[in-house]
DNA sequence: ATGAAAGCGCTAACAA
DNA sequence: TTGTTAGCGCTTTCAT
């Protein structure tokens, strides 16, 4: 691997000439400039960013650490991010922490050693720890928390209101005439889960409606339990008429559980989603869900983000987005017997 | 932040010991142990990686380079390359790519200008530019081309072998009886594209059936492509008793599209899929697909890169694993009529 | 066991 | 316009 001061050799000039024909060409001469390209050329030579970096201070990259990237959910979330990023010369590294600590805190150190110029953060743990003596800003890197931020950090959040989101999902089913609304929840203690149960149970209170504890079934944002929780619900006496999962993923799971016990949807029982990943409108039947505005989620934590990766200091805001009902084919009335 | 130099004044002790300290703890006295660990400790300390790796020439950085990193079917793929990387002390980033090319230069460059060690590449274009005089190792960062590498490349490959899986598939729908057997291929001009649709020739061909290019249609690897492909094929008379979606997401838009014409499936028409996403059992119906094993696939990435890593030359390999055909709920017998 | 010093590869201020 | 030089922050000889 050829460094800078072979280059400079090769082209009978000094590494500084060299440095300046990389990155401001217009103050060398053409001659040394031609001559200095040729050899770049021939040798396929490329600055090593370690060192451009250190001197530099700046990485121009970013950091989104999310906790399974796969999720349908985050597809247009970090496309938009990505590609604000990139109009302002910055690249989108994505570290994926299969929802592990450990992961999410060796991706958010990469932010402290210099690694990343910022991360965007969307676990619900905070991967650093913080003496709560010394102001928060000068402890943390450039960051935003997004989706799973509670209120009590004093760094840019961005969310929907998740309590309202639920409350507006949940009167929806209700305002159907359903009476029995099971919930396939998320992670218990993540900030979005707590969230969202209470939530639901502003609107079963306000419609009068008899909280049972025993229709609330877990389903931790996986396909799999959540089809098991399903199963679960559907076991119950009475039987509920109306499920809400609050994660779109956790509503396939419904709908194949439901699926298999040969229960018709929206017939016999209602689903709702959450989050409008681009799959609902294909699935059997099309899934009615409370969207989540995913694409300004993305330019929003980039909006936080990209003046604190310019040196000015973080602000403890909290940008709380607009979500959607999406009503499509899974939800109608109750039945009635 | 602080640097090393003010850990060791404030230490009293010089730099070289604070580094010894962090780095290695038994060749430095306890008590300026002690010393320098309290003060690292109070002023939380992080050395600046941008330095270390450059003075290392090391940074233990993976950049695995994927087209949509949000395809379920990438799943499993980065779990099991992460968890190996982990194991030997790497971690992996993630590029997402969006099918854009400049953005695969742009992750493949981390590689040569030694912001990562090694890359993993599963687009199918390659992102660099080759001097086909000179030995490609030595232009080469370390890397592995994955799931649509060529041959004609000199460097370590992983693949299934996508001619006989598409084969077999086809095989599997002709031998239900199916006569007229629709395809939604993805992006031409990829080679996985490319070779299934040359396996599919080969067992039209070999059931000597009359091979169709009308039943051809392609899906581009995207579900809203693949179910306006379907509405194509529906639109054909005679009409195809059977679909061979080349993925398992478009395979989603085929049922999509299919359960919107109320078409039947598998009773009037069979879906099969490709690649043996985690979805696939909850769709309706649990879809048929000739799967990849996705956990090898990562594993063996993650075994051809790790000895490039330390040093050893890059070996011209193919890897090839095993396909599966899994049968479930969308695939039957051919409809009499 | 510890410190001094060189150097990883690059860039930018300064001087010429 | 170009070269010289210092230094980004760290680690590791080498010397003590």
């Amino acid at each position: 691997m050829l460094s800078i001061k072979e280059i400079a050799k090769l082209a009978d000039v000094c590494p500084a000439t060299v440095s300046r024909v990389l990155r401001h060409p217009h103050l060398v001469s053409e001659e040394k400039r031609d001559r200095v390209n040729s050899i770049v050329k021939q040798t396929g030579y490329v600055p090593n960013n370690l060192a451009v970096n250190l001197r530099n201070t700046k990485t121009y990259k970013i950091m989104a650490i999310i906790p399974e990237v796969i999720r349908a959910y985050n597809n247009v979330i970090i496309r938009s991010m990505q590609d604000i990023a990139i109009e302002h010369g910055y690249s989108v590294l994505l570290g994926d922490t299969q929802s592990l600590q450990s992961r999410e805190k060796a991706f958010a150190d990469m932010a402290r050693t210099r690694e990343v110029d910022g991360i965007v953060l969307f676990c619900s743990r905070f991967p650093f720890d913080i003496d709560h003596t010394v102001d928060l800003a000068t402890q943390l890197p450039p960051m935003v928390h997004a989706c799973e931020s509670t209120d009590m950090l004093g760094i840019p959040k961005v969310n929907i209101d998740n309590v309202a989101a639920a409350r507006e999902g949940t009167e929806y089913l209700a305002s159907l005439g359903h009476k029995l609304i099971g919930v396939v929840a998320g992670h218990s203690l993540t900030p979005s889960t707590e969230s969202r149960l209470a939530g639901y149970r502003q609107a079963i209170d306000s419609a009068n409606i008899n909280y049972n504890p025993n229709l609330i079934s877990t389903g931790n944002y996986d396909l799999n339990m959540a089809e098991e929780a399903t199963q679960y619900l559907m076991s119950l006496r009475p039987r509920p008429t109306a499920i809400f999962a609050f994660s779109d993923e956790m509503a396939i799971g419904c709908l194949s559980a439901l699926h298999k016990l040969k229960i018709k949807i929206p017939e016999e029982v209602s689903v709702l989603g959450f989050d409008g990943i681009s799959y609902g409108p294909f699935l059997n039947p099309a899934l009615s869900t409370v969207a989540q505005p995913l694409q300004q989620i993305g330019q929003a934590c980039m909006q936080l983000l990209l003046p604190q990766l310019n040196g000015e200091p973080m602000q403890d805001c909290n940008r709380v987005l607009p979500h959607e009902l999406v009503i499509r084919q899974s939800t109608a009335p109750a039945p009635v017997y």
